[in-house]
DNA sequence: TCATTTATGCAACAAAGTTGCATAAATGTA
DNA sequence: TACATTTATGCAACTTTGTTGCATAAATGA
């Protein structure tokens, strides 16, 4: 990892008043290297158990309330997360891209340059949020 | 419940090749007379403990690959489960209906009379399924 | 009613997630 | 740089969730 992204990473916790810590700067950049998104437990392989469990659980949760990074529901028992790269803010996300996962290599992706479409709700339903995933084949797998 | 949907439950059953047994009537019951989703531990709750933790997750799974139930995708690490009211069966599900999930009663709801929407993939990818997952306030507690 | 197939219950695990609390590390100020 | 204060971390102990193997019970067709 660069310099340069180091050096973003601390500016990313510090512009969300948090402090900058080791563990922290880790998962972060855990993040960036990854290419998809990351379950719980892909932390403690990725990072050789360098750090406690229960700190990646309360990391992943500040950083969420942060809106640093958004979670990726699944039917697999293991919540994906992935970084926010739109302006999402505390209790403000604005990740509004589709999630791609695939069959074939297990990879789940944010699909940036895809926005999510009107949804037609029945009468007397708000929407606040709106998750759409797509399973399927990636096209480094076709 | 009524014996007309008793007689339907073992037609279900039947229809699936799978053999009647109390348990698998008795989660099909409380799927028809719930109202919403259900996860794994409404099950022992609702059923007050009548039958065994591991046979509620076969129970399931059976069900998944039947056809008989669908799972709705959450970021709560408790999957939801709904009956396919389509025709869906071994393998081939189609359920493209939306859900909904409620912020304020937590209910998760199948939001039978809609439609996923078309959704337009960057260039390689191919799409199996998709899940549409709206949070919000549902028409009950606006 | 009986033989065969299949589902269930139990035990024993493994994995995932939570909470309280003492200690260590980060930060702002002197 | 040193110190006081705030905050994050690590550990233990625990709860919940999910898995597997195996003996027994129940369902089914003959
Ligand atoms: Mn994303
Ligand atoms: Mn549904
Ligand atoms: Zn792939
Ligand atoms: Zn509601």
């Amino acid at each position: 990892m660069s310099n340069k992204t180091k050096a973003s990473i601390t500016d990313m916790l510090r512009a969300s008043n948090l402090s900058i810590t080791d563990t922290r700067v880790k998962i972060l950049e855990l993040f960036i290297d990854s290419n998809g998104a990351l379950e719980h437990s892909s932390f403690e392989k990725l990072a050789g158990h360098s750090f406690d469990r229960v700190t990646v659980y309360r990391t992943l949760q500040t950083f969420l309330d942060k809106g640093i990074i958004h979670s990726i529901p699944t039917t697999d028992t293991s919540i994906r997360y992935a970084l926010c790269k739109s302006d999402c803010s505390e209790h403000d996300h604005h990740d509004h891209h589709i999630h791609f996962k695939c069959e074939e290599c297990g990879n789940t992706i944010c699909l940036d340059d895809t926005t999510v479409p009107e949804i037609q709700l029945p009468k007397g339903y708000a929407a606040h949020n709106i998750d759409v995933v797509v399973s399927g084949v990636c096209k480094e797998c076709k």
